[in-house]
DNA sequence: TGCTAATTGACAATCGTTCTCATCTCAAAT
DNA sequence: ATTTGAGATGAGAACGATTGTCAATTAGCA
């Protein structure tokens, strides 16, 4: 049966790994600092899901952090992962990429602020800056008198390979 | 406990009700018409959703359709609800506006596009038009040679009224 | 009016996520 | 180094939204 509530097909082919964005890992040292900086204690589960966020697969589930940390650390609970990455979401470290009513998938914060594109028949996601268009965000809410706390714009089609498929 | 997912606080305060959207009831043999449409049943059951779609509040959960019909038509189901939502959805008929973790609100597709702009605090829509953010986006999705089939542009911010308080 | 495929309601099942609580551990103060 | 207590953990139950199952019902054409 189709579902229209995902964006992205259940039945998909994924996308080639390689496609995939990734970012550069960070300093082991540089955890603890972090974790610090958000008033808790250091523990190895946290660097463990940290070590995760940075070092692979730039938008990840919770459910992927919490297999690959398990791979190391047999012994976490998926509730772990789960507040630990909350705790980040709140304090801006790591942001929430939602896409339709799919699970969440999470991302270091990235210096610079990017929206996403999403290929909706391979999961392929491609991130862009439009400072334009984050403009004409601020102007539509202030011209309704609300003051902007944050947004949401994901972009959703085909992406080149799937359209010559 | 503070919740991240959703975008919106979980204890927080109604929108006051004449400052929700509505819109202008539909002429029931209208509602016939559009499930011939689809290519299905004409029931009651569909005929009171579609009803409760258009006279209320533009922005609905499947929950709070359920509930509506069910003053009605008390045999009914949410299952009913479910199904038939997601059968608009994929025709288009029915528009979903997903706001973080929360549960999908639908509203029977306008004919103008909107976005919307919510207010985390209280749950306030606000609709709003702008093209030059459309061919903005379509503009993004060009220059990475993806075809654009839809799009979520969701801003959440502080109200005028609870900025006040 | 009778037939048949579409639709329904009841409720079980699923999925992602959060909660509970007894146990454990980090790190500040000794 | 040791104590100690708030904070963190793991196991699993609970949760809320949504979807599946299936026997019983119904719309609408012949």
């Amino acid at each position: 049966m189709e579902n229209i509530v995902p964006h992205l097909a259940k039945g998909r082919k994924p996308v080639e790994p390689e496609k995939l964005i990734r970012r550069e890992p960070v300093d082991p040292a540089t955890f603890k600092r972090m974790i610090r900086q958000m008033g808790l204690k250091v523990t190895q589960q946290r660097l463990a899901i940290l070590e995760t966020l940075s070092g692979g697969r730039a938008h990840v589930t919770a459910q992927e952090v919490f297999e690959t940390v398990n791979g190391k650390y047999p012994e976490i609970g998926f509730a772990t992962v789960y507040r630990f990455l909350r705790k980040m979401a709140e304090q801006k470290l790591v942001t929430e990429v939602r896409m339709g009513g799919l699970p969440a998938r999470y991302e270091l914060t990235p210096r610079r602020h990017h929206d996403h594109l999403t290929c909706t028949q391979c999961g392929l996601i491609v991130e862009f800056e439009n400072q334009i268009i984050e403009n004409l965000q601020e102007q539509v809410a202030r011209a309704h008198n609300f003051r902007l706390t944050h947004h949401v714009l994901e972009l959703y089609g085909i992406c080149p390979r799937c359209q010559a498929e």
